[in-house]
DNA sequence: ATCAAAATGTTTATGCTTAAACTATTCATC
DNA sequence: GATGAATAGTTTAAGCATAAACATTTTGAT
């Protein structure tokens, strides 16, 4: 019982489709939760925030987080406070720029997401152990078609 | 630039994998939120409480709301509350159980989604508008064999 | 019949997320 | 160099979501 039950014979395949997908997502989102709060004692924003961080070791200006992690900039703000206050991550002024700051994982920040990544990386691949190699190759390929169609603009002019 | 921005070429697969579903899920899901919001004036979790009604003449247990729903018993409260204000939904006794209601659409609840629905259902189709027939019942099994994976109690064993 | 355990739903405290309004700074064009 | 527009970030108000604690009712074992 779950999201799915609500698609039935006269929606078309699309909407099980996404029914389906959405379910799988929220399952998988829930058991990667619930790991980072029991194991970690933190959430999936912040581990989110401290990702996009680690491969831009001079940091990342809020601006950009927000793009990247998909989420407004008010947001970008307040789990950025957060993790200054705990010490995970810092602001850095910009040269040249006083209105901007860059975001960068403190020494702990890094060797604490470390710890996280490993771990995090291990519920994943365990989350999509129902499928071979090949399976998801072609689960990647098909979503590839969904987000560049997503992103195409032409999907604007619908009415 | 989005959240798959993060995967670089030393993670595995599954990682890459889950960036993108996570991307796609959250493309589709912010433009169902704001055609909700922009159109009716509503909002996701409203629509999907609905959603789950549609089929439950007879309406449906807070309980079977939650499963389905795959939300927090505390979050339906909270939900239905608002719908019951808005005159959408409306809460009947259970006979032979005090504890528990029975949540239904109103006939003004029935009308109103039915024409959100209509709205939903074309935005769905239109986001997997890239996809022809094959391959969207190709992504439906692949997903099928991820959600049947994530369900199966072994899951539980790892460390 | 009694009483512990389970089930149903709500409340509370906390955190995430958004849209919109806001402040401060930079840019571009004149 | 002034000034209007754009950009960077924050704040605010509202809603969503959770886990944990709670109150009430039902169930089941004795």
């Amino acid at each position: 019982m779950d999201l799915e039950a609500r698609a039935h014979s006269e929606h078309p395949d699309e909407l099980r489709l996404w029914l389906r997908m959405l379910t799988c997502t929220q399952l998988i989102e829930k058991q990667v939760r619930n790991g980072l709060r029991e194991r970690f004692a933190t959430t999936l924003p912040r581990f989110d925030l401290m990702s996009q961080l680690e491969r831009a070791p001079d940091g990342m200006k809020m601006n950009e987080l927000s793009r990247r992690m998909m989420v407004t900039g008010g947001n970008v703000t307040g789990i950025t406070d957060q993790l200054v206050t705990e010490g995970l991550v810092e602001r850095v002024d910009v040269a040249g720029d006083r209105r901007a700051w860059r975001v960068r994982l403190t020494v702990r920040g890094r060797k604490a997401f470390i710890d996280m990544a490993e771990q995090h990386e291990h519920w994943i691949v365990e989350a999509f152990g129902g499928l071979n190699a090949k399976e998801i190759t072609q689960l990647h390929r098909l979503l590839g078609k969904v987000k560049q169609h997503s992103h195409s603009p032409l999907a604007e002019a619908e009415k």
